[in-house]
DNA sequence: CAACCCAAGCTTTTT
DNA sequence: GCTTGGGTTG
């Protein structure tokens, strides 16, 4: 037997070496996913496969890579170097750099990031003249980006009178206009957005069909990772380049999908045996990951949704430590006792940060826990947010390079022109685009032949935009002969890049400075990395295919390792740590609030839970606050219903009352970052928590009874009619005076006798209903 | 034309 | 609360 195989188990053998025909690979969380397809794959190569003739699509950059990284360890980079193994987006992209030309694009295209795309429909939305009110550049976009991963092209938008009526309904009829102008312009620059490196894929195999025989021809093993994620568009791709062979492997699990927001259908998952009748199913549910207790806890919660291929998570590693719930008063206290528990935790059992990670619903939650760690002095990273990628400095920088290589993309033009500044303002750029549009000629052609069209700029505008065009046009002159990190360098000296950063006195731009440095370091990287791979060292336009598909994840430093990571839910989908602390579980906040309302996205909600919970390998931590500040406002949250469908057998309730630490700055909002207002409320909230209805008790830990937790429980607002008592968590008992407004957006007045006359919203003020 | 200021909107989640 | 976008000022 090979050697590979003797590290599976029964299961994981089988989905491994039974290699030919349709196989669909269940694999629970924890259950070895990963090292199954990494096996398939070293197994398909020892069998004698070609490593061209493979191709693995995944979600993520950074799941390819570890693939390739184990695949490697075992067959050498001689051979796994051939595989074709990529992000959707990335494998896709390199189809289109070479195919693209039968589209209409150039092998240089650019690729518009989400930013980029947004950018664009904004613009488009002004020249319309459209209400930026009614039409929401973000929400445009988002609609735009749903239809083309359904498929649908402007036109097809505008022939649907379902999605027509819909638009006139919402007062939003030019969406499909904005939609036409959108693509076109698209296309006029050179550009493909995200949806498009996937859309076009689509289109070339469904109208080149001699193109999509060469592929099917040449990938002759297809294996898909986290298959439950595909969208319309992915599906309909991976089945017509398996038609005919019809060997492809899909391996996911329908308890993690949690990204139909962007389109991904879990019925592709659930399908997918009256798609290839005669398939073989393989089910992993050995958890080799978690404790007994986290798997049954997590089965226990997934277990209520209805939509479920039927299988047994089980776990033979040892029972492990009951999951702890953390009732906490405010965010703030909900920040300082997971950083206290991680301290504790790390000193007593002599662990590296590492092991720990926050999580929570949302990026936005991040920075009360951050404050929390910082004051704890614990090391910690953040994944999300702003990328680095997305930082100002470097799409710059970024920009110059895009348009070196590809002079019709518009976006990066627009945003380099004037930066660093040269003199061409708004009032010229203006006339430049309305120019554009109106010739329907690239914004480079009008740079550039000035006389050809009226443009109404004066002489002295025109020679600055002379030199910045002659500047460009020098630099891509010199991409045939320079590597990408010679060029980038040269280029962000010679535009002045680099000299409008480097300011000693001010740390703010210095950073800047040293992110661009950084860039650079990176491209370095790239450039010596690569030379091996193919005989000449890559270029800037290589670089760029490379980068724009790069997310912050993707660049991890050894440093990291004696961290805590902070990040969302689903960010940390495929990701494993020891200790586990999910913050926020809060109705309103997760399940979220955009999702209380639908039964689907409820269940969507149980499985993003489902996927945190299945993270842990030793404990998990659940923490929900009674106050916490959103949008700037304090808010009176319930638990969130998942802390109650777990099972209570794998529950330990810890309650820890802040009364009765000492007081310390750490509990109170920090004035240099806060209003003096914050300060005082957090501080009343702080005291005055016994005056709730939700009987603290003691430090330490004590066991709270599940009908105790249901108290906490709001009474319904419709409910509610002057003259009623009724409690509130923070203002206690009072009276409620008079309603007004309309539903939901009821508000009472309410007279508490500690705190006055209150007018509360209904929906947000958990009141609990004393006496009538 | 840039710098500054203020209001509005916003918070799911990302390749 | 924070960021973004738009408007106003110098």
């Amino acid at each position: 037997m090979e050697e590979y195989l003797k590290e599976l188990n029964e299961a994981q053998v089988k989905a491994v070496i039974n290699y030919k025909g349709p196989a669909l690979i269940i694999a629970g969380a924890g259950a070895g996913k990963t090292r199954v397809l990494t096996y398939r794959i070293v197994h398909l190569l020892k069998q004698g496969i070609p490593a061209p003739n493979i191709l693995a699509l995944t979600f993520t950059n950074k799941a390819a890579r570890e693939m390739k990284e184990r695949i490697t360890a075992i067959v050498g980079l001689d051979t796994a170097k051939y595989l074709w193994m990529g992000t959707f987006h990335s494998i896709f992209a390199r189809i289109l750099r070479k195919e693209g030309k039968h589209l209409g694009y150039p092998a240089d295209y650019t690729i518009y990031d989400t930013n980029d795309s947004k950018t664009l429909v904004r613009s488009i939305i002004k020249e319309l003249d459209l209400d930026n009110k009614v039409y929401k550049y973000a929400e445009v976009f988002g609609k735009i980006s749903r239809a083309k991963n359904n498929l649908l092209t402007p036109q097809k938008y505008r022939n649907s009178p379902d999605l027509i009526n819909r638009d006139e309904r919402t007062g939003k009829p030019m969406i499909a206009e904005i939609f036409r102008i959108y693509a076109a312009r698209c296309f006029k620059a050179g550009a493909m957005d995200f949806d498009d490196l996937l859309v076009n894929t689509e289109i070339l195999f469904r109208d080149f069909p001699k193109i999509l025989e060469e592929y099917r021809d040449q990938f002759h093993y297809i294996l898909v990772d986290e298959y439950q994620d595909t969208n319309y568009v992915q599906y309909n791709i991976v089945n017509r380049l398996a038609e005919v062979h019809t060997n492809v492997c899909v391996v996911g699990d329908d308890a993690q999908s949690i990204y139909s927001f962007r389109g991904a259908k879990i019925e592709n998952i659930l399908n997918f045996r009256n798609n290839y009748p005669g398939f073989s199913l393989y089910k992993l549910e050995r958890n080799y990951r978690s404790t007994q207790n986290i798997v049954n806890a997590a089965n226990s919660v997934i277990a209520k949704n209805k939509d479920r291929i039927p299988k047994k998570v089980y776990s033979k590693k040892e029972k492990g430590e009951k999951i702890q719930v953390f009732a906490v008063t405010s965010d703030i206290e909900e920040g300082f006792i997971i950083s206290n528990s991680i301290f504790d935790n790390a000193l007593t059992e002599r662990n590296m940060y590492s092991k720990y990670a926050v999580l929570y619903r949302t990026n936005a939650q991040s920075r009360i826990l951050e404050e929390a760690l910082r004051k704890r002095n614990i090391p910690y990273k953040v994944y999300g947010g702003l990328s680095f990628y997305q930082r100002k400095e470097i799409k710059d920088l970024l920009a110059y390079f895009r348009l070196i290589v590809n002079h019709n993309d518009e976006e990066a033009l627009k945003r380099i022109i004037n930066y660093p500044a040269r003199g061409i303002g708004k009032t010229s750029l203006d006339k430049i685009l309305r120019c554009s549009i109106d010739y329907n000629v690239a914004i480079w052609e009008i740079i550039t032949t000035p006389d050809k069209y009226k443009i109404g700029i004066n002489k002295g505008i025109q020679n600055r935009i002379n030199s910045f065009a002659g500047q460009i046009n020098h630099f891509t002159s010199l991409l045939k002969n320079k590597d990408a990190y010679e060029l980038a360098k040269e280029v962000a000296s010679k535009t002045g890049i680099l000299k409008d950063l480097h300011d000693p006195n001010s740390p703010e731009i210095m950073s800047k400075y040293d992110n661009v440095q950084e860039l650079l370091n990176g491209i370095r990287e790239f450039t010596s990395g690569n030379t091996s791979e193919e005989n000449e060292t890559p270029g800037l336009a290589e670089y760029l295919q490379n980068v724009s598909l790069l997310t912050d994840q993707d660049t991890e430093t050894k440093k990291d390792k004696e961290k805590v990571t902070l990040m969302t839910v689903h960010s940390a989908k495929g990701l494993e740590f020891e200790y586990i602390y999910i913050a926020g579980l809060e109705e309103y906040l997760f399940p979220s609030y955009m999702s209380v309302d639908d039964p689907k996205d409820l269940e969507e909600e149980r499985r993003l839970f489902y996927v945190a919970v299945t993270r842990a390998e030793k404990q998990v931590y659940l923490c929900f606050a009674s106050t916490r500040y959103r949008y700037g406002k304090l808010e009176n949250p319930r638990p969130s219903r998942f802390i109650r469908e777990i099972d209570d057998e794998y529950l330990d309730w810890i309650n820890i009352s802040i009364r009765n630490k000492p007081v310390s700055n750490s509990f109170i909002r920090h004035k240099s970052t806060y209003s003096q207002k914050g300060y005082q409320k957090s501080y009343l909230r702080n005291t005055s928590s016994n005056k709730s209805g939700l009987n603290w008790v003691p430090a330490g830990k004590v066991k709270l009874s599940k009908s105790n937790f249901n108290n906490l429980k709001a009474d319904d607002p419709v409910n509610i009619r002057p003259g009623m008592a009724v409690e509130h968590n923070s203002f206690g008992i009072g009276e409620v005076i008079s309603l007004e407004g309309v539903y939901p957006n009821t508000k009472a007045k309410i007279a508490f006798p500690n705190y006055g006359e209150k007018l509360l919203l209904l929906k947000f003020a958990k009141l609990k209903i004393v006496n009538n």
